[in-house]
DNA sequence: CCAGTCGGCGCAATCGATTGTATCATTCAC
DNA sequence: GTGAATGATACAATCGATTGCGCCGACTGG
């Protein structure tokens, strides 16, 4: 590693005491230095290529110019963007971001996560993670710990979050079918133990009803998990039930795909027979045969508004302005 | 945030000096103190909940205890799994993981993610974003800087690599469309200018070679991306030449994704008239019509032994062992 | 009985910055 | 001409850990 300069140096060269160094480097104190010192000190500093070193000034100054994440399963696709907009937001401030993915399956996986990031002393986190219900979120605000949550939120969070807008998402493919001539709609849902699972489920039931189209508990189904296979078998109970719907609404991409398969196994085309809508419109849908009509989230837009709602927490000098949550409006891809 | 624990009141509770208290807690030192002492300020630091602060011991130790890990792209999902893998590993030896991503358009911006980390003084880097020839690559290998390149590497690299064994994968596509009974097989190549594209483009040469199967540059064109799109433009010229092939060996799914539209587009359908493989196994290719057959890379292994050997580069006491690269052995995924 | 060892700890310097306060030379007002 | 105000800079404490060195008492060997 080569040796790095310090301030004391930089100080030296230009002449100055360390601290008049400081502060002639720093934004905020530099009006109180001449004008001419000021740029003697820049200029050594730039000659001799200082960069000032975070952990000393973290150590004095109690902040790491750092963010932590935390992500319940990094491979899903869904969570690049989000990093990606996360990152670049992050970055334009000076900050970093800090990964770490937690398992999903048991929160206390998570509350380790959490803990670690927050031994690291992270200024902030930003969580992908939370279900509807989850203690670490409560115990995080009772720590008075800066924190967003971002894609899924708790019940009544005491965090701000930035999420899609279910509701409106749910409503654009609602009427592209009902605009299409479907009247009898079912819809496979996400996991109700998460805010996106139970909040499109929701939104479903009220824009069915608002449309006028029939609302059966039979045509609805729970997949217990945001995966083909649990789509698959969750259409197949629905179809069951439930033979003559001509159109599916699945909370998610991966549960579309599980309801094309089902459809298929029933011998039945996807399309023609019945018509079938995913959400997140992840890469690749429209390589499918039919390709999927599916609701557009923006994602990487997602991760920018965490990022810049988690600054705005952590320059906030004032007291809080209370959670600002978003929801961030969605598009339809219609491709089917 | 809640006040923290610090290890004078640690030491104070358990009635001995800082330093005895330093040395108790920490492994290496930990002989040194009698025994009963050390219980006694285990005890104590357990008691108030003490975590050291990771900024003053880096400040006095010089190491952070983070590694850097520079993404190209982060929105493309072969990345989740290596950054899964590695932040598993690190995460076993007390490492956390700072993620940047680099447009990897411009090498200068490379370069400036590279020095913001190291700004940060991280204590390694792991590099995803190498291509054949680049300039940052050489420039750490010459400062000294602790850092592994992952997934794709440079020519006669400086820097000790984890890659997937792009010879061998070839070599399992290409035997099996022989198998299959093909003898006019053609190549969509990725980009030269990167390790995964030329190498891929080297092995088919070498296979068809060996196969004794026809070997025609005509048969093969470049794709200049990465991406469906030219995928799609380099299938069309490559018909165009060479009506006559009945297999396409594209270097990368999203390749084959562009194969499948030109296919399709000249009439033509994939599977029964011109076979065609991927390369990574990408999630959901088996909702493809037809079900693609593609080249399993374990990229979380990838990520994970990335991770292995910097942790090992770091803790190497002793002079390094030279760059000790790998090449992870791939696997067929047949479907199609 | 004395010198030499050694186990166990405490002292204090140190890492590299930030920042409250002291110092000093001017300038200004009256 | 004296005191106060002001601008510019230096001094030194501080953040919280690690670590080389030295001290002290006890034990051992001759």
């Amino acid at each position: 590693m080569t040796d790095r300069i310090t301030l004391k140096e930089v100080a030296e060269a230009a002449g100055v005491h360390m601290s008049t160094a400081s502060r002639a480097l720093n934004e905020e104190t530099r009006d109180v230095v001449n004008a001419e010192t000021v740029a003697r000190v820049l200029k050594a500093a730039r000659k001799l290529g200082y960069t000032p070193n975070p952990l000393a000034r973290g150590l004095r100054t109690n902040r790491t110019m750092t963010v932590g994440m935390i992500i319940p399963d990094i491979e899903n696709p869904l969570f690049g963007p989000i990093i990606a907009g996360a990152e670049a937001r992050l970055g334009a401030d000076g900050y970093s971001l800090l990964i770490a993915d937690a398992d999903l399956r048991e929160a206390s996986s998570a509350a380790r996560v959490i803990e670690a990031l927050i031994e690291r002393r992270t200024d902030g986190l930003i969580l992908a993670t939370s279900a509807r219900k989850d203690p670490n979120i409560d115990d995080l605000a009772q720590r008075d710990i800066p924190a967003v949550l971002v894609n899924r939120t708790a019940d009544a969070s005491p965090l701000p979050s930035i999420v899609g807008d279910d509701h409106a998402g749910i409503g654009l493919v609602v009427q592209h079918l009902v605009e299409m001539g479907h009247t009898k709609i079912g819809h496979v849902s996400g996991p109700h133990s998460m805010s996106t699972g139970h909040g499109r489920y929701q939104a479903f039931l009220s824009w069915t009803q608002t449309l006028g189209i029939e609302v059966d508990p039979d045509a609805i189904e729970e997949a217990d998990w945001y995966r083909v296979g649990a789509g698959l078998v969750a259409t197949e109970a629905l179809l069951d039930r439930r033979p003559d719907i001509t159109a599916i609404v699945a909370a998610n991409d991966l549960l579309a795909m599980g309801a094309y398969r089902a459809v298929r196994q029933r011998g039945l085309t996807v399309g023609s027979d019945i018509a079938i809508t995913g959400y997140n419109d992840i890469p690749l849908l429209d390589l499918l045969e039919p390709p999927l009509t599916s609701v557009r989230v923006p994602y990487r837009q997602m991760g920018s508004e965490a990022a810049n709602l988690l600054i705005s927490m952590l320059s906030a000098h004032n007291g809080h302005d209370g959670p600002i949550s978003m929801r961030l409006a969605p598009s339809l891809t219609v491709r089917g």
